[in-house]
DNA sequence: GTCTATACTAAGATAGAC
DNA sequence: GTCTATCTTAGTATAGAC
């Protein structure tokens, strides 16, 4: 197996399916080199011939993190589904228990701000491809900003609640408005 | 000084208003004990005469750092001030720079959902209080949850991005969207 | 009540064998 | 390319002097 061509790229991307699936779910801090690498069948020593550093990792993780979530929640859904079924989905008591894909734009929000440029680039990167997502045409862009604030930020407040009727009312709230 | 009776309560005042403040700015896992005890002006040992645990600070802190955003928030304002100048003056660029007083609802969103109970309640403990001075009568209710995640929300993504175009935009659209 | 000194643990990163 | 072993740093928490 070692010498497949192929072998150091399918691991690379092994490692980055963990630790997108790691940080989303706990966070930068609360996730180490040795739980990702662990998680991906791997010991922590052969973490460095595949990327720099963690934060270089993390950087990447937040894209990937982005395209599973994407395709895990339109999965999910009608082949053309309407923005009010997207909305419902992504407000979900199954996407907030953070199970299956998550999406890091709403789980990591507060986790970005004062890392390095390139986290913060990234997570820039992912926040203009989901208002894409929500309304290509630029004419329609403030109430698309609107709706992805509804959609991440409330997702971000409902995980830190701890009185789930509150959250369903929240839901409810940020469904009302996202859908119009 | 050691003899006054109100000493303690004093120090531990001023060792809550250091954690507030440095809590809110970076976050539960950036700071130290050391920090919050350096820069109340004391040292790491006499922590433990006041508080049990990191975790045990960090809930009260954020409720103490909710009361001084509220404040100094509202003390820039005019008396009667209108629910758009708030909103205004809370997706600012000024609250977002964080280096006054700052919101933890918006700053620390992402970084309570995996801490200890006691750091849930008090997080949901402030946000029922942001929702109940938005909005005190409950049937307008629905309104002011979205009205909430449009300012928490659009503060906690606005801090995460790193182009200032974008975050004016974001600003305008969700002031345009929260002060109706 | 506050200080200095000190476990104890965890984590990022590197070195060298295979 | 992956492993084990190690260096280094940092942070929570405790012990004991004053």
């Amino acid at each position: 197996m070692a010498w497949s061509p192929t072998h150091k790229e399918q691991t690379r991307e092994k490692i980055l399916q963990s630790a997108a699936r790691l940080f989303t779910q706990q966070g930068f801090d609360n996730v180490g080199i040795n739980d990702v690498m662990a998680h991906a069948g791997l010991t922590r020593g052969a973490f460095y011939a595949h990327f720099h550093s963690k934060s270089e990792l993390y950087a990447e993780a937040i894209v990937t993190a982005a395209l599973t979530a994407q395709s895990t929640l339109l999965a999910a859904l009608p082949e053309r589904a309407t923005r009010s079924q997207v909305v419902n989905a992504y407000l979900s008591d199954t996407h907030r228990r953070g199970d299956s894909a998550s999406c890091p734009l709403a789980f990591l929000t507060t986790d970005i701000s004062q890392r390095d440029p390139v986290i913060r680039a990234a997570y820039t990167k992912v926040f203009r491809g989901f208002l894409n997502q929500l309304e290509p045409n630029s004419e329609a862009r403030e109430k698309a900003l609107r709706t992805a604030v509804l959609m991440i930020g409330g997702m971000a407040i409902a995980r830190a609640l701890d009185d789930d009727g509150l959250v369903s009312e929240l839901f409810s709230a940020c469904q009302a408005g996202a859908s119009r």
